[in-house]
DNA sequence: CCCAAGTATTAGGCAGACCTAATACTGGAA
DNA sequence: TTCCAGTATTAGGTCTGCCTAATACTTGGG
């Protein structure tokens, strides 16, 4: 079922706006019509109306002109979100053969029907994994979310070696890059050679270099081997 | 994603409304609109309303105050769902621990949001089944399905021995009491008695007597051993 | 053969969720 | 400080999908 605000079901729409929320104000800074609206994709007055419905139901908070923020209510819908996401992406890699660069896609319907009780059977299956395929954190069922510190790949000096621990899921074509050069989290790497001014990192992974460029370098996020 | 016609996405709504004339119409003979209305739990003017717009669209005909039909296209659709509907379910009891009383509605969710791939996948993973955790039968991809010859278990001879093939799903308190009587498709089951005037019966499995009433056996359907 | 009961449809409304076009605000540059 | 560019909101419209109330069929019994 969908989420509820005093027994009242929410829409598919109203999850996907305050999902979109939560991603845009990463500390509570307020987030703007326009970025809402591009993100889901939708002409800035939709939005508009929907934040004034949204607020009138006490998720988030609005100040025309402002800007939007959740509430703790609203908070608490956009977490369960993204944990029900995150746990169907682990879910269907794990059971059902899906690639890291499709899943999201299956996963952004499947989050708005699946009921408490399959999401937390899918996280009993998995054992109740602390990150989804890309190392993105999956909240706890009470709320909590741990982001772990990492830095970029493009930041990590020469010589050092790391272990790749979350890369952005956000473009699929990118994705399969780095799967097929099996830079994906988990996996450990040296930093072999950066050219400077923004050009291309030399990775070596396995004994096998691959230079990249910067940009892709700036999505891998990494940690030292130990900490967990 | 939702079925399309003519590359149009149809709504959850229509496909329920398909799905359930489907289910009205055995033999393709016409559902009524206060059938539909009372199957969906809906008021017959929206039904009016919504089968005006699914004949627009070809999927069904409709000759005003006499009924409704399904046609090829519209039953491919209805098909489609069965087949989604009766899948997830197989998959949900056999990989996720769900009992086959509480299956019915996730699966009523998850019908209308997992896409063509998933279904095959869990299709795959189940060895392609041709029934489902009720004993109905699963239609195949291409939208053929083979209804299995049977018998209510009320009407089955004293001391003839039978395989439980399949049991009415529509009430999950039924389903909960037949399970725990042991009474499932692929049980064998001997008739040990039959009171007249549709008194109750008694059926035996693995050596255990259970006496079950008339309006129970009606439900329980049951095909000769051999059979498959 | 006509009428009442039952069933179906039309009329008219409402809420959600979207749109475009028009208007209102805000903040920085001239 | 005024104006303009950009951003946000309001106005007004559409479509889906539901509702209730009113009207129109159909049909079996008298």
């Amino acid at each position: 079922m969908h989420a509820t605000v005093d027994g009242e079901t929410l829409t598919r729409s109203s999850e996907d706006y305050l999902k979109a929320i939560y991603r845009l104000s990463p500390e509570g800074r307020p987030a703007s019509t326009s970025d809402i609206a591009h993100l889901l994709e939708l002409s800035p007055p939709s939005v508009s109306g929907m934040v004034k419905r949204l607020s009138e139901l006490g998720l988030l908070e609005h100040v025309p002109y402002k800007g939007v923020q959740l509430t703790g209510a609203g908070r608490r819908v956009a977490l369960r979100m993204v944990r029900r996401h995150r746990l169907i992406e682990a879910y269907l890699v794990q059971f059902l053969g899906y690639s890291w660069d499709t899943v999201h896609v299956e996963a952004e319907r499947l989050e708005h029907a699946v009921s408490d009780t399959l999401v937390e059977r899918m996280s009993a299956a998995l054992g109740h994994p602390s990150v989804d395929p890309h190392g993105d954190p999956i909240p706890d069922a009470d709320g909590s979310i741990r982001e772990l510190a990492s830095r970029a790949l493009a930041d990590i000096s020469v010589g050092q070696t790391v272990e790749i621990r979350r890369v952005d899921d956000s473009d699929p074509e990118r994705l399969r890059y780095l799967a097929a050069l099996g830079l994906m989290p988990g996996v450990v790497v040296t930093l072999r050679d950066r050219q400077p001014f923004g050009g291309p990192v030399t990775v070596e992974t396995a004994g096998v270099p691959h230079v990249i460029g910067a940009e892709l370098a700036q999505v891998v996020l990494c940690a030292p081997e130990e900490a967990r």
